[in-house]
RNA sequence: UACCCCGUGGUGUAAUUGGCAACACAGCUGGUUUUGGUCCAGCCAUUCUAGGUUCGAGUCCUAGCGGGGUAGCCA
């Protein structure tokens, strides 16, 4: 039951008061007593405090046969996370138990995403390391008669097993000997059966309304090799047999697990019971799931192979790779798990909330720059008042870190500024640039537009502009006080970048929800990719890969590992957040900037209405995929 | 229609375990601002329903309604 003796010398560690609560690494909560204690950790202090257990043991187990998504990252956060807090220790096990479906592929990519994700496991293990022992006591359980070899073949046994209302009727194979089936389960072992020709089960109940003890398969026979071990075995283990003998070895004291292991619990305190080993509490918690993508291994592997996507690292991927190439930090990611919370309610997170903790992260660290998505070319008439033809300007990198410094811009009188910032007829609350009008250029001049210039079909191609002398920025002497800043590249000075605006991967709230004869596939959004050349200033040449910025009024941007010398590709990893496409779509259906090809803040469709569609609590279609 | 779990603002999560329903996000108002960003202030709930216990119920009891899960030799 537990592993070590009660440490004496720190009577309260089971306190709650006492448990230093570290979750996001500060310990200077004003009032540690009113930090939200969600259901597990309740059940953990309980478990201290009673006695049941000293110490604090989780794990992750993923399975190697998939990439890691935002929903294991919550899970990840959960387990090393309450290690963390009370000084408890987190193993990282591959529960690799089904080697017709693992690779070592993804035990690597596991190992990075969880290190990116900023944790570090106490000890690194397989399942398959405890196949020899897990075969000593079913031979055990063999022995005392909990267990015989069942020679139905798999479609039998589904019948045998009768339904949610009826019972299951006894397999033959019930009524073996202990001696004859240590004697069969040796020859599966030892290769003399074919693939399903037999099965270990455990000898419990057929008419249990809990589906999980009529009498579980406990081995399997295939002949497969297995990315550890090789043709070492032919029988592997089940889930249920495999998890929590996995989980005893390693002494966990807290098992945590997805909702849908919820009825398997049984099985796993039965397992434990009948070989008197160290029982961990295996506790449930609601899986992930966010709106506007899918959740499941399977329908990622589906996008990936059918190429709706680049590959399981493609930005609009709700990977952990995936986010990591759309730019997301860990620490955002991290905030995100902590925000959401912990709790049994088969709920749904607005991926807003996703997205406003990147923000949140974002704009304290990025480095603002300027980029022109959509570019109209705008002339200063009066720039040779100037003297000189190109003025470097001063501009803050960051205006709420002062220690972020500033950079040098040129400018000249040739520039480019975004289509959307101008309008020759504006409306009423439009306070960019119009003609007639003024605006400011941010940490540049204020410009006055007299004309403009269009080709044969109407469209602007230039802005024809004056600046005002008096009002540099952070010099103005002219006292004149303009409504709108906008942004501007210098066009001799610009640098040309590939942008990839990503937007979000499906068109509605749920793609689980199909009509029939549909499927998921059908909401995929047509739009979630869009790429554009920009121009960008020239600091940003210097970026390497990785580095996160703010595209002023735009976005964050993140530069993609396509980048080369000669072509920078930069991601959006979110928009800002735009009261201005509200207040435009508002009033005047939309006219404002709804349909800029470059679409820099991804406003106008899915984004605006979260309600509605859906019925709002808990709709997963998704069947029993696990993610602890 | 078997068994298990879950129902608190638009969305999530809390409520010192029976004592003034709180926080975040979204939304709406307004303010600051050389980013329509950030920041600041304000507004936004008959705790699924009906009974019951109690001085007092989101919390306990009963019934109902609603949602999710479970019939792999997957995990």
């Amino acid at each position: 039951m537990n592993a070590s003796p009660r440490p004496d010398d720190s009577p309260n560690a089971a306190d709650p008061k006492n448990a230093a609560d570290s979750s996001g690494g500060d310990d200077s909560n004003p009032n540690p007593d009113k930090a939200h204690r969600h259901f597990i950790r309740q059940a953990i202090d309980s478990d201290l405090a009673s006695g049941r257990f000293d110490a604090v043991r989780t794990r992750f187990p993923p399975e190697p046969n998939g990439y890691l998504h935002i929903g294991h990252a919550k899970s990840i956060c959960l387990n090393f996370g309450l290690a963390k807090d009370l000084g408890g220790t987190c193993n990282l096990r591959f529960d690799d138990t089904n080697p017709s479906k693992e690779d070592t592929e993804y035990v690597d990519s596991i190992q990075e995403d969880v290190r990116w994700l900023g944790f570090q496991w106490d000890n690194l293990h397989f399942a398959s390391d405890y196949f020899e022992q897990l075969y000593q006591w079913a031979e055990k359980l063999v022995t005392d008669g909990h267990a015989y070899v069942c020679d139905l073949t798999a479609e039998q046994t589904r019948e045998y097993r009768g339904t949610l209302t009826e019972a299951g009727r006894e397999s033959p194979g019930r009524s073996n000997t202990p001696e004859e089936n240590l004697d069969l389960l040796r020859r599966m072992k030892a290769g003399e059966f074919p693939d399903g020709a037999k099965t270990l089960r455990a000898k419990i109940d057929m008419a249990n309304p809990n589906i999980n003890l009529r009498d579980p398969v406990m081995y399997r026979i295939a002949h497969v090799p297995h990315h550890r071990t090789g043709d070492q075995w032919c029988i592997y283990p089940m889930y249920d047999w495999a998890h929590g003998q996995s989980d005893s070895i390693e002494k966990i004291t807290f098992s945590i697990c997805t909702l849908e292991f919820e009825h398997h619990r049984p099985l796993y305190d039965w397992y434990c019971d009948k070989l008197e080993i160290h029982h961990p509490r295996q506790i449930e918690f609601a899986r992930l799931n966010i709106t506007y993508t899918v959740m499941s291994k399977r329908k990622l592997l589906q996008l990936v192979q059918e190429k709706h996507v680049s590959g399981w690292d493609d930005p609009r991927m709700p990977t952990i790779v995936g986010l990591r190439r759309r730019g997301y930090t860990p620490e955002s990611i991290r905030a995100f798990c902590a925000d959401i919370g912990v709790a049994k309610f088969n709920s749904t997170i607005d991926v807003v909330r996703l997205e406003n903790a990147v923000r949140e992260h974002l704009n304290d660290v990025a480095p603002r720059r300027m980029a022109v998505l959509d570019p109209v070319k705008l002339t200063i008439t009066n720039w040779d008042e100037h003297g000189s033809p190109v003025e470097m300007m001063s501009a803050v990198n960051n205006p709420g870190d002062e220690s972020a410094g500033s950079r040098e811009i040129p400018f000249s009188g040739s520039l480019w500024i975004e289509r959307d910032d101008f309008k020759e007829e504006a409306p009423r609350k439009f306070f960019r640039l119009k003609k007639g009008g003024a605006v400011r250029l941010r940490a540049g001049y204020i410009v006055d537009c007299h004309d403009v210039v269009k080709d044969a079909d109407g469209n602007v191609i230039e802005i024809l502009c004056t600046y005002d002398p008096q009002t540099k920025s952070g010099e103005d002497t002219s006292g004149r006080k303009v409504k709108g800043t906008i942004h501007w590249v210098s066009c001799e000075h610009a640098a040309e970048v590939t942008v990839r605006n990503y937007d979000r991967l499906f068109s509605v709230e749920n793609p689980d929800s199909v009509a029939e004869g549909k499927t998921f596939l059908d909401h995929l959004n047509p739009d979630s990719l869009s790429t554009t050349t920009a121009f960008v200033e020239p600091a940003l040449r210097e970026a390497k890969v990785g580095d996160r910025v703010q595209f002023e009024r735009l976005g964050y941007y993140v530069v993609d590992q396509d980048s080369r010398d000669d072509e920078m590709v930069f991601n959006r990893i979110v928009g800002l957040r735009d009261t201005w496409a509200k207040i435009a779509s508002k009033d005047g259906g939309g006219q404002a900037n709804a349909n800029s090809p470059a679409n820099a803040k991804g406003k106008g469709k899915g984004q605006a209405n979260c309600k509605g569609q859906g019925n709002g609590k808990g709709n997963n279609n998704d069947k029993g995929k696990k993610q602890s």
